[in-house]
DNA sequence: ACTCGGATTCTCT
DNA sequence: GAGAATCCGAGTA
C-alpha cells in the first residue's frame, strides 16, 4: 500500500475536515499515549452525547462516519475511525425492517436494542464471529447501527496480532467488515454486550475528535436476504478500508449524499 | 426436543 | 465465484 498517508491531528481544535488521499487513508498519527499506562491515558477527542444516538438509525448512521470507536484494555488502547455503517430499523417503523434482529420484538438475545441509546449490542454470527451495533432512539424503540469497518487509528500492531496478521499488514485488512472489526478490537458478546458506550469508565467508547466527513456513500446493505434493496448502508467515499464493491466497479449501486 | 439459517470470513479454483 | 467452518437463538412441534 502507499506510504503517503494523510495525517490528521487528534486535537479537536486542530482537526481537519475529512479529505482523503489517493490511497483513501485518513489515519491519525500514532500517539505517544498509545504505549502509556491505560489508567492515565488520554483518549482522543471527547465522548459523544446520548442525544446523538436518540434519533432514527438512518439519521445516526451517516453522522457516525468519522467518529472513533475506542477500546481500552489493560494492555493499551485500540481505536479506529468509523468508515462504514448500516442502519437497522426497529419494528415500530412503517414499513418494518425484516432484516433487523428486532423485527419480531424483544427476545433474550436482542434486549439491548430495546434499551436506551448509546449501548453496544454484540451478537455472534455463524458461530465464528461477533458483530457490533449501537442502539439508537429512546428506550422501547429498537433502531440500531451496525459498525462494518474502521480505519485503524491507534494500536494497529495489536489489531494485526488479534487478526492473525503480520505486523505492518495493510490498514484495510485490520477492521474491514463487521466480524473483522470485533476481532481486531477484542469485542465479544460475553464481555461487551449491553455496555454503555458513552461513559468515561467504559472499556468501549464512541468518541468525537472533530474529524468531519461531509459526504457519505449510500448503498444497499450487504449480506442480508430481506429488504436488501433499501439504501441503509453508509460509507466514507474513497476510503479503502470500506468493505464491499467500490463505485465504478461491477456490482456497485449507490449514490453520494451530503451529511446533515 | 429438534431444525434451520444467519447483518461472516477465509481459502481455493 | 463457490464452499466450508461452526454455534446459538428463534421458531415449530
Amino acid at each position: 500500500m502507499g506510504r503517503a498517508r494523510r495525517v490528521v491531528d487528534a486535537d479537536p481544535e486542530n482537526a481537519a475536515c475529512g479529505c482523503f488521499g489517493e490511497n483513501g487513508s485518513i489515519s491519525l498519527r500514532t500517539m505517544a499515549a498509545e504505549r502509556s499506562d491505560p489508567k492515565t491515558i488520554r483518549l482522543p477527542g471527547r465522548l459523544l452525547k446520548r442525544s446523538f444516538f436518540e434519533a432514527p438509525p438512518e439519521q445516526v448512521a451517516p453522522r457516525l462516519l468519522g467518529k472513533l470507536l475506542v477500546r481500552r484494555t489493560p494492555a493499551g488502547v485500540i481505536a479506529g475511525r468509523i468508515v462504514e455503517v448500516e442502519a437497522y430499523l426497529g419494528p415500530h417503523n412503517d414499513p418494518p425492517d425484516p432484516a433487523a434482529h428486532s423485527h419480531r420484538g424483544r427476545t433474550p438475545r436482542n434486549w439491548v436494542l430495546f434499551g436506551p441509546a448509546g449501548h453496544a449490542y454484540v451478537y455472534s454470527i455463524y458461530g465464528l464471529y461477533y458483530c457490533m451495533n449501537i442502539s439508537c432512539e429512546e428506550e422501547g424503540q429498537a433502531g440500531s447501527v451496525l459498525l462494518r469497518a474502521l480505519e485503524p487509528v491507534m494500536g494497529a500492531d495489536r489489531m494485526a496480532r488479534n487478526r492473525g496478521l503480520a505486523q505492518g499488514a495493510a490498514a484495510r485488512a485490520l477492521a474491514c467488515g463487521p466480524g473483522c472489526l470485533c476481532q481486531a478490537l477484542e469485542i465479544t458478546r460475553p464481555e461487551h454486550n449491553g455496555l454503555d458506550l458513552l461513559k468515561a469508565a467504559s472499556p468501549l467508547q464512541v468518541r468525537d475528535d472533530g474529524f468531519c466527513v461531509p459526504e457519505a456513500l449510500v448503498t444497499p446493505r450487504i449480506g442480508i436476504r430481506h429488504a436488501a434493496e433499501r439504501l441503509l448502508r453508509f460509507a466514507v467515499p474513497g476510503c479503502n478500508c470500506v468493505s464491499g464493491p467500490k463505485p465504478g466497479t461491477k456490482g456497485f449501486s449507490g449514490a453520494r449524499v451530503s451529511i446533515g
